[in-house]
Order: structure tokens, then sequence, then C-alpha cells
DNA sequence: TTGTATGCGTTATCAA
DNA sequence: TTGATAACGCATACAA
């Protein structure tokens, strides 16, 4: 790896006036300027990032906490932040937290020590003291996906709670009443509030939820079709299911088919997020639209603008997801 | 921040004090090292990895090109490499490609510059020259999807054509003769290697090939989509199609029920992948078993060590991917 | 056992 | 217009 050194000797110039031309700071002679040009050429040299993050006390890089990389969500949240990076000429260093606080906080401190300043951090099993440390040290940290109060101005989250109230309100305007909430069981605030979201619409239409109709599983394929499982045997008067996410509703609903159930005639069911995924189901399903790239754009641009030092407008940091209704709600059976 | 200066002065000792007890390199009285640690506390100290980097000359991390972070495939390939990444106590630095030979290149520019030695690339749009140039230049970089026979010892890729050539072999032995290939639009290594096992098999079976039978969109869901509607349109008399990979047969399949048509009755279909996707469509997905996890393991093991200076026995980088049969074949249609 | 001094590859401040 | 040279934060050979 040849170095600035490498390429003064060869132009036979200082550092420092490779250094000019590399970052066309000052005026530097054209026909010394091409002689630093063709030297770099021939040494195919190649400027070493952590040298000057290390000297200009700045790096050009945005880092991003994700949960998991496999997982569709979180492949569209990287999608996006990067998009916005690239716009911004800068790059991408991704870290992924494993829905773990361990994994989570070292992949932060990751991000730390590479010297990001611009940060999108998505955590769900930190909790809110160690975020708000985080946060204090670090003033262009933006968390997605998630609310803390003193962090509101930049934190970028949907409201969930009205989002799932709204599918819910949608199954009972078309007849349902037996309608159970198939979620995570892990302790994350999506769920909370999304699970408010149901009973919130269910209180509001006089409907008692006895305690099975509630479902705790892992947010994947598997934990969906698990669901589905416990859905037939422990409750079998329901005929309608909101799930935390698509990917649990894709299980659900394979696990409905397998068993010789009908969607929709037998059960609606509607998702959450709209991921690709939701559209090529079958039937497609009906799902509230999670605005998850909106979200990320807005939560990077935030980012790199607290990075420069801008001190934003109150932007709305809360975005609304909209229900799209498909092919996955019918009236109830019987 | 606080720099080990910082600590150093805090604790009454030297630089090289604390980089000892940081390191773990020398024996330090406990006495001064409980001192060391304390004052790392108190100062929140944190190292910058940069300045390590750059000291040592070595950086902890493992470098990843990808193509695309939503696409389901590539979201696999990260999580996989990820995996291993931090089996070894590293970090991955995931950069994305964009499937664009500029941004490919800025993308492996970027890992150098950030001091990456073990790398895995997954190189669509870039030349073998290019590639093999920064090969020469990189001893622990591994391609992954794709041979570069120069590199071969340094390649990890699946039996693209003796799968796919497989996955027309089943449909004929269940009386298809008239079999499509929807693929993709780019000049990419995959392509070719899929199509032309397409192309052996059909030659095998004595099937003539009209054009039309080869179907070229882009590979997402709506480039499925689009090649369903050709399908239709243009060659009626087809029974069977073999896919370029899941996430086009899901639009094709959609586009086939959307007009009426009816999977395995009407249209059989084989994918490529084995994507999470192809078993919750409906009906799942018969298709190839990309064995995306385990390359992506071995790739990354193999950067490992490369960049450790092991030198590896000449392991198999050749890996075979399976049928997996689930519901979209059948007897054709009349 | 601990401290001093030098270098890693750049940038940036002074002088010249 | 260009060249020395001192940082940047850390590791490490060499001394003590």
């Amino acid at each position: 790896m040849a170095t600035i050194k490498d390429v003064a000797k060869r132009a036979g110039v200082s550092t420092a006036t490779v250094s000019r031309v590399i970052n066309n700071s000052t005026y530097v002679e054209p026909v010394t300027q091409e002689r630093v040009q063709k030297a770099m050429r021939e040494l195919n040299y190649q400027r070493d990032a952590r040298a000057v993050a290390l000297a200009s006390r700045s790096n050009n890089t945005l880092g991003l906490l994700t949960g998991n990389l496999a997982d569709p969500f979180f492949a569209l949240l990287a999608k996006s932040v990067e998009q916005v990076t690239r716009k911004h000429g800068r790059q991408l260093v991704v870290v992924s937290g494993g829905h773990n606080a361990q994994r989570e906080q070292e992949g932060l401190n990751f991000l730390i020590s590479q010297g990001c300043e611009a940060m999108v951090v998505h955590s769900t099993m930190l909790d809110d003291r160690t975020l708000l440390r985080y946060g204090a040290q670090l003033p262009a940290m933006v968390l997605i996906n998630r609310t803390i109060p003193q962090l509101a101005n930049r934190s970028v989250w949907v409201d969930n709670c009205a989002a799932v109230s709204r599918s819910v309100e949608h199954l009972i305007a078309e007849g349902h009443r037996k309608i159970a909430c198939v979620t995570s069981d892990l302790p994350i605030a999506d769920r909370s509030e999304r699970l408010e979201g149901y009973y919130q619409a269910m209180t509001a239409a006089n409907i008692k939820v006895p305690q099975n109709w509630v479902i705790n599983q892992p947010f994947s394929e598997e934990g969906g079709e698990a669901a589905g499982k416990l859905l037939i045997q422990q409750c079998p008067e329901v005929t309608a299911v909101v799930t935390f996410n698509d990917v649990m509703a894709a299980g659900l609903m394979a696990c409905l088919h397998e068993q010789g159930y009908r969607v929709p005639d037998d059960y609606s069911v509607i998702g959450f997020d709209d991921v690709l995924l939701a559209r090529y189901l079958y039937p497609r399903l009906s799902t509230v639209h999670n605005p998850i790239d909106l979200m990320s754009h807005h939560a990077a641009e935030l980012a790199l603008q607290l990075a420069d030092g801008i001190n934003l407008a109150q932007s709305t940091n809360c975005f609304e997801a909209q229900l799209v209704c498909r092919q996955t709600v019918a009236a109830p059976r019987g």
C-alpha cells in the first residue's frame, strides 16, 4: 500500500503538496499537480481512511445499528438508510444487534470507536437509561422505531397503537367480534404499543378479550406457524386475527392452509409492515403499511444534519401507518 | 471523548502502562492496574479503533461487499457472514454495490481504505480483470457466487448449471416438454450458468427451445409479474417454468393467479434459492435450495484464515444445490 | 514493573 | 506556491 510519502518522493514534492492536490485545498501549480497525479496513478495510491479520520477528526461515515440483517423489515431499513448516505457522499457502516442487549451495546461501541458521529440506531433491548446516556454522548444519534421522551426530537417512530386499532376496527366493521392477536414474545416497545391498540379497539367495541386470544410467539415465520396451531386448538371461536408483522402472518396462513382452513373464508387475517412478501402471499395479504422507507430516510437525514451541526426545525418524527386492504379480510364465517 | 493520555494522567501513570492494561500485554502491578481501570471507568474511556488500526497496522474487521441489502438472498448472505465474523471476535463492515460497476468499485475501495484485509465480495458487475487486480492486492479477499479460474481457491460458488439442469429434468420426468425459462436481464454469471443448465437439459431431451421461451426481466417481484404476462401472451403452449430465483417465481405466480390460472394445475413452477419466502407462498414453492448460508460461512472463514496468513488446504469451494420438491410441480395440463 | 520515545498515514499551521 | 513539522490516538521497542 503506497502512502502519501511514497507519492511525494516519486513526484519530487513534499507530502503537504500531495495532500493539497488530493484535497484540492490550496492552489497548486498545474505542472506539479500533474506530476503528483501521475505519481498517484503509477503507485495505485489509495488514501488511508483511518489516518484521514484521525488527522481531520471527522469521518465521513454514517453508522447503522440494526436488528437482524435477514429480516425483511431490517433489510428495507438498511437499504433506505444506505440510499440517503450515498446521496450525501458518505459511506454506511452497518452492525447488527441481534435483539440482544449486549450485542446492541457492542455494536454501538464499535460505531463510536470507528468515529461515526451520525448514527441511526434501532435498538430493541437496551433500556431507556442506557440509550439516554449514549444520546448525551452522541449529539447526532437518532433512534428509529422507538421513542424516548427526552430524545423525542431525535426519535423517529410510527404510531403503532393507532394503526393496529384501525385494523381491528376494520375487522369489526366487517362483522367480526372474535378477533385474536398474534404478537411477539419479546418485551419490545413495538409489541406493547400494538397490543395496546388491539385492546383499545376491542374495548371501544365492548368486546371482552379472553386471555387466550392473545398469542405470544417469536416474530418469525415459525412463530406464526406455531401461533396458527395454538389458535386452532385453543380458540376455535375466533374468526379473525391481527398479527404483529407480515412474517408471522405468512407463517400463520401457511399453517391454516395446511390444516384445511381457508383465508379469508374461515379466517380473516391482517398483518403489519407491508413488506414485499405481503403482496405475494396467496391470497394477497391485507396489512398495515409501515412506512419504513420514509422513516429510515428521515432518520438518516436527521442524523446527517445533526452531525453537520445543523439545528433542525422541529420536524414531525411520528409517522402514520395506513391499512392496505387486499384479499385476506372477509365477513366472518357461519 | 477521553483519550489514553487523559486516562494516564488521571491514573498517574504513563500512556504505555494504560495501553498495557487495555491490551493485557505485559504484567502490570495489580494496584496500578486497578487505578488505571478506575480512571477508564470514570472517564468513560473508549478506544479509538482508527488509531488502534493505524498504530498496530491491522484491523479487526471483515468487510463485506454485497449487492442489494433489501434482497432476501443478500440479507441471508450478510447474516451468515456476520455470524462467522462475530464468532471470531471481529466486526463486520457492510457496503453495498447495487449491481453497478462504479458502486462496486467504490465499495471495494472504501473497504480497503478502512484497512479491512479480510473481505468477502459479491460482485456482479466488475469484470474479471478488475477483480483480478484487486485480488492480487488483497490476499484475503474471497469471491462469493462467482468463479474466476485464477482465483479458484478464493472463489466460493454454487454449481448453477447442474442445479437448473436437474430442475428441468424433473419437469421433463413429470411429463413436461414445453418449459419456459424466466431469467434475469443482467449480464451476470449466475444468469448465464443457469440458462446454460436449462439449455443443456432441454437439448439432452431433444427439445428445441424457441426463442420466446426464454424471458428476460429484472430479477425482482415486478420482473416476475412482467414475465408472467409475457408468458401468457407469447407462449400459451408452455406448461412449466423454471425461474432465475424465488422472488421472480413469487411475482410470476401472483400474476398467474391474477389471470385465473392455477399452479400447479395449469403451470408448474420451479424457483431458485429457497429463501424463506418460498415456503410461505401458496402453493409452497418447489425450488432449488441454494446453500447461501453454507457458502457464506465458508467464504467468511476462508477470508479470515487468509487474513491470518494461514495457508489453507485445498478446500472444496464449489457447492451443490439440490431440488426441494414442494407443491408447485404436477403433470402438465391437457 | 514502568516510562520514554518513535512511528503509523494524514491534515493543517507556520514559515519561507 | 511550496516545504517543514506538529498534531491526531494509540502500540511498541528500548531504557531504566
